[in-house]
DNA sequence: TATTGTTATACTCTATAACTATA
DNA sequence: TATAGTTATAGAGTATAACAATA
């Protein structure tokens, strides 16, 4: 498939290679090879998702870079906050409540347990699930992360203005 | 690896396996194999980066499904939104105002050429650099994929409401 | 028959590094 | 030497399907 790609690419390649006057002149001629910030963008402006998905990847970037110290990514954290907040859950029911995998929480519990913050207790009642725990060092170390999570809050509270931050928490309160 | 996880994970399970009296009764007992949704998450009401996170998966979702029958995802429309906007542009252009990876770009490029959308164009003053366009076709396609992106945004104004979605596109404008 | 945890597979996305051809 | 486009690879993340144990 990949070979297919290419050789239709290079085709077409060859097929445009029949140079034209350049409509590109019309922008300014500035913008061909320059990467400079005056791209129009107009077009995505009003689109919440665009919007919505560079904060996100700004936001993850900036957690992943304030707890690198601890080796806790977002979803990692998501986890343990929520068997800290309610310990004895099944493995079903924390992947519903996140909204991930089922299968992925089996890995994401694997790296956790080696880690010994997290354990798996047989169920006396269901012996098919599991009661998701925090251990000692998971407690322990989960009040550090909740540290380190409140600087990264700061951090967007800096980034997008404190009343803004409390405002976008407000509406996406259903998300949550 | 895989078996040296499965291995530490079952021993680690089966010496947890001594029963405890169950912390898990001080919740109301009632949330161990269930997945209700009054499972507490205080403790991650207040990050921004787990609404942002679900707001976002949403939102994909949602334009992923308005835009299914022209089988464009998001990503597909930015690119082909900032080429229509500026035609001409090089394709590291188009990675760093997208913050796209120029290696991803390459691919993307390449099935929106294959389904004759965009074409790269030499550069004439620049021989290492295309400059890209869209293509007759492609600029059809774009204007009825921005139809059904506008419905799509009709669809978060219902989720959220219309004065919240303006009030976010406003407080998330330095991201775009 | 349905559900839980698990394993496996595939596909998308991200992050790198290297290679080529140009500059 | 530096940059643009390309190729390749590895790691997350997502989406499925299937399986064994259990309900």
């Amino acid at each position: 498939m990949a070979s297919q790609q290419k050789t239709s690419r290079k085709a077409a390649g060859t097929a445009a290679a029949i140079r034209r006057p350049r409509a590109r002149a019309a922008n300014g001629g500035a913008q061909g090879g320059d990467a400079g910030d005056d791209i129009g963008l107009d077009a995505l402006a009003g689109h919440a998702g665009y919007a919505v998905r560079r904060f996100q990847l700004w936001i993850f970037q900036d957690f992943i870079k304030t707890l690198a110290a601890a080796d806790i990514r977002p979803t990692q954290y998501s986890v343990m906050t929520v068997i800290g907040a309610n310990p004895g859950l099944s493995q079903m029911a924390v992947a519903k409540r996140l909204g991930i995998e089922r299968a992925r929480l089996v890995h994401l519990l694997d790296s956790l347990e080696e880690r010994d913050f997290v354990s798996r207790i047989p169920s006396a009642t269901d012996r098919r699930t599991h009661a998701l725990h925090l251990t000692a060092r998971g407690k322990t170390a989960l009040a550090q992360f909740k540290r380190l999570a409140a600087e990264h809050e700061r951090h967007v509270a800096e980034k997008i203005g404190k009343e803004n931050r409390e405002q976008l928490l407000q509406i996406l309160a259903c998300f949550t």
